[in-house]
DNA sequence: TACAGAACGTA
DNA sequence: CGTACGTTCTGTAC
């Protein structure tokens, strides 16, 4: 690692030869543990970026810049045909990361440079001697040994040495140290030796100690040249057979001093980023380690600009709330609430709460030590739906509250759901994250300190405060998301859809689903006995044991112990996924196979029922948590336990579902779940004529499109024939390719482009569609859902293909699926509305995407039937309509349908 | 101890 | 070379 940077008074100037780095980078890291999950290489972003990074936290350069090679020829090049020949092409792995590396400068608001007609090291040497002249400091990171001609007592070159990780620092006793002469004689003896990667031929059997000897010895190149006769030996002939040659890579590996450029040294300051672009952009390259570093680094390149906010914490006498709460939170203050505490399964506890209007005062409460006449002057207040409130995050502080009795209503802003809307694809949304984007404010207080708070232990003030600053943060950031909100058009989506869900998301986690220990325990048992036998039917196979659940060991025993024939690549070796497997039995038939794949099988099942053995609450149901604000989609997640991907297409999965069970005191469960939602919104949303008459007719759907794709009538659709047009149906909202579509139905990729075209000869509105959906995504920079939920994709625009092409099939998906999601949404709303007008005991308990899992109480089966039916059909006008499929029983398995 | 990758469950 | 998720396990890197 370079030491620490010298002289700190004068402007020090980092000047970084782009491409010689990211093809060091690119070299030095292996491709396999750099790329994104899409397959896109990132090695050498990776390698470059986290040289910058290093640098710049190591030297605090004042100005920088970054040099790039542009690909037509250079003056070089026309000066010496043969120049740089013999190269190797770029490969392609690498040219595809620069407009990367590009990315991460302009996100970074670092100047990058390129001329035509000139290298990076020619842009490279005009800067370091305009910038000695202006009396600063120069720092070039460079993989080029060319640059070395620049070295003097102003300009030091930092130059890596093995790998990415290290950079020597090449002043001008360095520079001698290293080569035996002075920096200004380097080109001198590079001429000699000569540069094979630039196709510069030496003199052949002269080093660089022999051509540091002589020009030592001689004084310099032109009197080495003058008295070129003088040289005895092999190496004198040589030189003399070659002079021509050296005089011209004498030539050639001068940098040009002189190139015109745009900008200046003194106007390569680094400009103020954007959190969030760099978190966007780190996000699409998948770095995570590297997005620390830079923010523990490099922060202070944050404007400093950043204000905290001023917050005068009022210190209330016991008793004082009502009071407080009658002159500050009224119907006009919207109050900011924020919330300490923890929460989660359902349930939850506060130990901190602070109110904060927009401008005024603040308070801070420690709800353990609250009054009697406190804690109802702040029930009425958090329950009155007049007095509005925004809170970040709300459904676990709601939760918390609940637990303790206190219902929440008139929460007219949540700033973490506001800011998921604006902008989806983000998976986290910090409060003080937003704080720094929306209110170009940190998270910290520089109001007075009230010292009138009479708090015992020295961190509680601390902590008052902190959240007393969270709360105005709240408040604030609750206005500017509430404009941001009206300028996407997504105002109706936040305070019709996805506000009021907060309250009934909460409700289902609370409720809670029961389940039935025993038959779990009865599961994991025969599970756990079947897992035993397959394992050791298998190690009987091979011979020897093995770790079945290890793919490493799996793919040694299959391809390197039995050979049996390698299956498709991955990024560590040969996949032994199940499809990959299957094919295999087929072909080959070993019986180690059948073993592995009825091993997954049992194992993933047994996982699944041990994971969810100890969820169960003391009153024996368990609670997931929704999570409103993860799918780019607009779907909702279920995590801890996830309960959204419950088994349900195998028989033995089956049986885990049969675990769920309707709870006490109610008197079964009922599912109820759209039919083809999806592909009635493709209808709808295409106008498909054809498909819309498919849907109208009331047959089945996919039976009815394979009839008239295939011209037969619809008693002579087989199985075989409806379930091709099946997966073409639910393929095409997905953005399936011909070849994707051959490989799902084993055909040949002819034959699933003559099924493509035949279908769209039937159903040519979809193919419209979809093309729009795409060319208006690109145009507009997002997709947009039925109730206006938008998903951006910038990659509709990459260069890269592959990323190009993924967001395509990511814009024929979004509307689709967030469409859908809308409408659930939507339903789940209005169900819940209903239940409660109609004061039905019976509650709603999962949302499973397309189905709604409702626990029935006794005696209102026929109606809630009626109800959910209504509301569910009811939540959106499709042109061709929604329907609805029930089912009820003591079991989650048995409500089935 | 933390993270990435493979595999696999759901809609 | 079909979208959207979450979990589990392994193996490696730190």
């Amino acid at each position: 690692m370079a030491t620490k940077a010298p002289t700190p008074d004068k402007p020090r100037l980092l000047l970084l030869d782009g491409h010689s780095l990211a093809y060091r980078a690119f070299f030095a890291l292996p491709v396999e543990n750099f790329s994104t999950s899409d397959g896109q290489p990132t090695n050498a972003v990776y390698g470059f970026t986290s040289m910058l990074i290093n640098v710049m936290r190591d030297e605090q350069p004042t100005h920088v810049a970054v040099a790039f090679d542009r690909s037509e020829p250079t003056f070089r090049h026309q000066a010496y045909d043969e120049y740089k020949a013999g190269r190797a092409k770029t490969p392609d792995e690498f040219r595809s990361q620069v407009s990367l590396i590009h990315e991460v400068l302009d996100a970074l608001r670092i100047p990058r440079m390129s001329v035509p007609g000139f290298e990076a090291d020619d842009i490279i040497a005009t800067l370091s001697v305009q910038a000695t002249a202006a009396g600063m400091q120069t720092l070039i990171v460079t993989g080029d040994r060319d640059a070395f001609q620049l070295v003097d007592e102003n300009v030091t070159i930092l130059y890596p040495i093995r790998g990415v990780s290290e950079l020597a620092r090449m002043d001008p006793a360095a520079v001698e140290a290293k080569y035996g002469v002075p920096p200004q004689r380097y080109r001198e003896l590079a001429a000699l030796v000569g540069e094979s990667s630039d196709n510069l031929p030496g003199v052949p059997g002269v080093g660089p100690k022999t051509a540091a000897k002589w020009l030592t010895q001689y004084g310099g190149l032109d009197e080495l040249v003058a008295r070129v006769d003088e040289i005895k030996g092999k190496a004198g002939e040589n030189l003399r057979a070659h002079l021509a040659g050296v005089l011209r890579n004498q030539q050639i590996n001068k940098l040009d001093c002189d190139v015109a450029l745009e900008l200046a040294p003194p106007q390569l300051t680094m400009g103020q980023w954007d959190r969030d672009e760099i978190h966007t952009l780190f996000d699409s390259l998948q770095f995570r380690v590297l997005r620390e570093r830079l923010y523990a680094s490099i922060s202070a390149a944050e404007p400093e600009a950043e204000e905290g906010f001023e917050v005068a914490l009022e210190a209330l006498e016991p008793g004082a709330l009502g009071a407080w709460l009658e002159a500050n939170a009224t119907a006009a203050d919207r109050i900011g609430v924020a919330v300490t505490g923890t929460w989660g399964r359902g349930t939850g506890e506060i130990t901190g709460l602070a109110l904060a209007s927009k401008k005024g005062p603040a308070v801070s409460l420690d709800p353990a030590e609250l009054i009697a006449d406190d804690e109802r002057a702040l029930a009425g207040w958090l329950a009155d739906p007049a007095r509005p409130k925004a809170l970040h995050d709300a459904k676990g502080p709601m939760l918390a509250l609940a637990a303790r009795g206190l219902t929440v209503d008139g929460i007219t802003s949540d700033t973490a759901l506001a800011a998921y809307l604006a902008l989806p694809g983000q998976r986290s949304f910090d409060l003080a994250d937003l704080a720094l984007r929306y209110l170009h404010r940190e998270l910290r207080n520089e109001g007075e300190e009230s010292g009138q708070l009479t708090l015992d232990g020295s961190g509680e003030e601390e902590a008052a405060q902190d959240l007393a600053v969270r709360a105005r943060a709240v408040a604030e950031l609750a206005d500017v998301l509430d404009t941001e909100l009206d300028e996407r058009g997504a105002t109706r989506l936040l305070h019709e859809v996805e506000l009021p869900l907060v309250r009934v998301l909460a409700g289902m986690e609370r409720a809670g689903i029961a389940v039935d220990a025993d038959h779990l325990a009865g599961l994991s048992a025969t599970l756990g006995a079947q897992v035993k036998d397959v394992e050791q039917a298998a190690h009987a196979a091979v011979g020897h044991e093995f770790n079945l659940g290890s793919p490493k060991q799996v793919q040694q025993v299959l391809f390197d112990e039995l050979g049996l024939p390698k299956t498709k690549r991955t990024k560590t070796g040969y996949t032994t996924d199940s499809e990959a497997l299957t094919n295999l039995l087929a072909k080959d038939g070993h019986p180690v196979l059948e073993h592995i794949l009825r091993w997954r099988e049992v194992a993933k099942l047994k996982s699944i029922v041990d994971s969810l053995i100890p969820m169960a609450d003391d009153a024996g149901r368990i609670h997931t948590t929704f999570n409103q604000m993860i799918a780019a989609t607009g779907r909702l997640s279920s995590t801890d336990p996830n309960l959204q991907n419950i088994p349900i297409r195998t028989a033995e999965g089956r049986q885990i579902r049969e675990a769920f069970v309707v709870g006490d005191g109610f008197a079964a469960l009922l599912t109820a779940d759209y039919s083809q939602i999806e592909l009635r919104i493709m209808a709808h949303l295409s106008g498909d004529e054809a498909l819309l008459e498919a849907f109208g007719s009331g047959a089945d759907f996919h039976t009815i499109t394979a009839s008239r794709v295939f011209g037969l009538p619809p008693e002579q659709i087989d199985s075989e024939l409806r379930a091709r047009i099946k997966a073409m149906n639910y393929g095409l909202a997905y953005g399936l390719s011909e070849y994707g579509l051959s490989q799902q139905l084993r055909i040949s990729p002819s034959e699933a482009r003559g099924l493509m075209e035949e279908y769209f000869q039937q159903f040519g509105g979809v193919r419209d569609y979809l093309g729009e959906v795409v060319a208006k995504a690109r145009q507009d920079g997002y997709t947009e859902t039925i109730l206006g939920r938008r998903r951006y994709l910038p990659d509709l625009n990459s260069d890269n293909r592959q990323r190009r092409e993924m967001a395509e099939r990511m814009a024929l998906n979004a509307p689709i699926q967030g469409s859908a999601a809308d409408i659930v949404k939507v339903a789940g709303l209005n169900v819940d509305r209903a239940l409660r007008e109609h004061a039905l005991t019976s509650r709603m308990l999962l949302q499973v995407h397309d189905e709604l899992v409702f626990e029935v109480a006794e005696g209102e089966q026929e109606t809630l039937e009626k109800l959910v039916r209504e509301q569910m059909a009811g939540a959106y006008d499709l042109r061709a309509p929604l329907e609805v499929s029930m089912g009820t029983g003591r079991t989650w398995q048995d409500a089935a349908h």
